[in-house]
DNA sequence: ATCCTAACTTGGACTTTGTCCAAGTCAATA
DNA sequence: TATTGACTTGGACAAAGTCCAAGTTAGGAT
């Protein structure tokens, strides 16, 4: 994420206070917040930041390959950072925490040509749920 | 989903038309709803069905096992009835169709213990993404 | 240094999606 | 066919996201 910004610079983007405090938000490889925690964040150390220029910044930073978007839920889309290792994610069903985690193999591989009707298939996001220890019942306690 | 509202009586479910109505549109296995547009439909067999209503048969679908919750994108959720046969879902990125697939092998083996961070790991959803044969740039035409 | 301007930001209105509730209705049992 | 607790309703509310006209500013040009 350190050097994000100047990638960003020389793709043309314009280097303005609120798109260096979102980034820095950002910062951090195993951040997975929502618009309105980035919007939150970014308000602590530039309190006049807008939720629209929040919203905007993130879109951008998506559709620039910086920043991958989650919808692991029906609720808020979250904001994951770590957009240069391939990864995926594991999510708890009790209280929602993502981890970032490293399946082995190739996940697109298993989609037989037979089952892609024609797509032109790009991409596969995997997402793994289950409780996590904190939420798991206590046995014997 | 035929004998769908024979199992829930079973279970106790009070059998009212906007129930039959709701089941009887997620009827046919292809097909990925959300839930406003399944109100839409219900509503057109039986007009005076209200939101309410509808989000909380699908809730209840969902809660007991008998219908799928996708959150393919950030937006609405949408219900997929073919849920006692185990697939992953095919999403184009241009237009937002979604294709029930059938990957070989099971995508939870792919995740080693190591991974799993002490979570009790049940599921694994994969969605696939790229443009459907619609959406691809057309080469020579 | 300073000017200029297209790009960026702002706040608020608006939309979409989903939840909640008090009051009314009805399916299923006795 | 009477009863009752489960179900439904409509509308208010909340959460998440988009859009826009007006104001501001980064950074190249002078």
């Amino acid at each position: 994420m350190d050097d994000l910004l100047e990638r960003l610079r020389e793709r043309g983007w314009r280097l303005t206070s609120q798109r260096r405090v979102v980034a820095e938000v950002l910062g951090g490889e195993h951040v997975h917040l929502t618009a309105d925690e980035v919007h939150a964040r970014a308000a602590a150390r530039l309190p006049e930041i807008s939720r629209a220029t929040v919203y905007n910044t993130l879109g951008e930073l998506v559709a620039l390959g910086e920043v991958l978007e989650l919808a692991t839920d029906g609720r808020a889309r979250r904001y994951d950072p770590n957009a240069h290792r391939a990864h995926q994610h594991l999510v708890c069903s009790g209280c929602g925490a993502i981890r970032d985690v490293h399946p082995h193999g190739d996940p697109l591989a298993a989609l037989p040509a037979a089952e892609r009707f024609g797509f032109a298939v790009t991409a596969a996001e995997v997402t793994y749920r289950g409780l996590c220890p904190d939420c798991l019942p206590q046995h014997g306690g």
